[in-house]
DNA sequence: TAAATTATTGACTAATCATTCTTTAATCGT
DNA sequence: ACGATTAAAGAATGATTAGTCAATAATTTA
């Protein structure tokens, strides 16, 4: 054993996501890093390796507790209707948030960036997107036995589907100015489905 | 008069738009544009300004023709579901275009990335989007005329819900494996609407 | 307390970036 | 053919980038 790291670990992570979200991968420098996390570039590089390293396990990180945050509204008891309606309203505060400028969805940003030219980014992104889309199958399992599936389309491309609406969502939040915009979309689809 | 230019100006525009579509602004660098474009930094500094000015005027030339092209698909004759159709399978054809790598939209790239840090290019992008809208908006009019309408949600409502399914297939076109995905998402949403 | 170990720090490197500028070349009207 | 005009080309600039490295500081164990 030696001298203590000073630093927390997983807040640094934290801002690092912070950054990497709102900027984006490319936009970020290693100097915005070192000062949004307050640590020195030579920390910086002896702890998370270098600055791709370090996004990847942004991501990983993303992956295990941010993402569940949304979707585990999903599980909770209510009309799946209603839950979805919710899911959205906070997918769609997610990627609105008004103190910082719109930042969109991690995944989403990742997917139209760094993914396209990475195949380890790439990947990671994939399988993000199958949970998601796990997510809403076991949503729609469950709403289906208690009746409440109007299409008849199977549940895997229903789940599909709502996948897309959420990435599409997301899209349309960097540009369009009114948040009714993004409503009337997800209540479309919705409307439709359950 | 004097010495005219040695390079077919639109050809040019066309070849940066072909390389800001695949890798995007950042990536894309000045060395680059010249390398593809065949012509010197100098003339190119001369003739569009800087990188900035080029990719906004990229922008426009996108909007004016690229755009229609797809589109157009909607005012031909024929069943509207099947028109949706071959819409969908075109739009899937350029995100997916095989030679180069997925590639994406242009625009749907450009919202994700540029678009949150220039207004000038997020107005664009929005301009770009209500285009779409208002395509899609005409298209479900003579629909309902023909009574092809299932939905009774109003046309701008169902407009920007198809403009979101098509942003969420550009951003699931970047990471999904099979083309089946992505038909799955367009076909749930036609079953829906028409 | 001393040695070993590891974190922090500041200075440094080499590459790449967008952009400018001066020189050279080509083509037009006269 | 000549002068005016404009394009093309080469070289260079200054800023910023990711990443390295040797020196220093702090802590634990023995």
């Amino acid at each position: 054993m030696a001298r203590p790291r000073e630093f927390d670990q997983a807040w640094v992570l934290d801002q690092a996501t912070e950054l990497f979200w709102t900027q984006g991968y490319e936009r970020t420098s290693i100097q915005d890093l070192c000062d949004q996390l307050g640590i020195h570039r030579g920390s910086l590089y002896a702890t998370f390796g270098d600055k791709h390293e370090l996004f990847l396990t942004c991501l990983d990180r993303f992956r295990q507790s941010a993402q569940s945050r949304v979707f585990s509204i999903l599980e909770e008891p209510g009309e799946p209707k209603e839950l979805l309606e919710r899911f959205f309203e906070k997918s769609i505060d997610n990627s609105m948030s008004n103190d910082k400028q719109r930042r969109g969805c991690f995944i989403a940003n990742t997917a139209m960036g760094l993914a396209a030219f990475d195949p380890r980014v790439a990947s990671r992104v994939e399988a993000y997107c199958l949970d998601s889309e796990n997510w809403f199958y076991n949503f729609l399992l469950r709403a289906q036995k208690a009746g409440k599936i109007k299409s008849k389309h199977n549940l895997r491309e229903l789940a599909r589907f709502l996948v897309s609406t959420k990435q599409g969502l997301h899209v349309m939040a960097k540009t369009a100015t009114d948040r009714k915009t993004l409503q009337d979309v997800y209540k479309v689809a919705l409307d439709f489905l359950v």
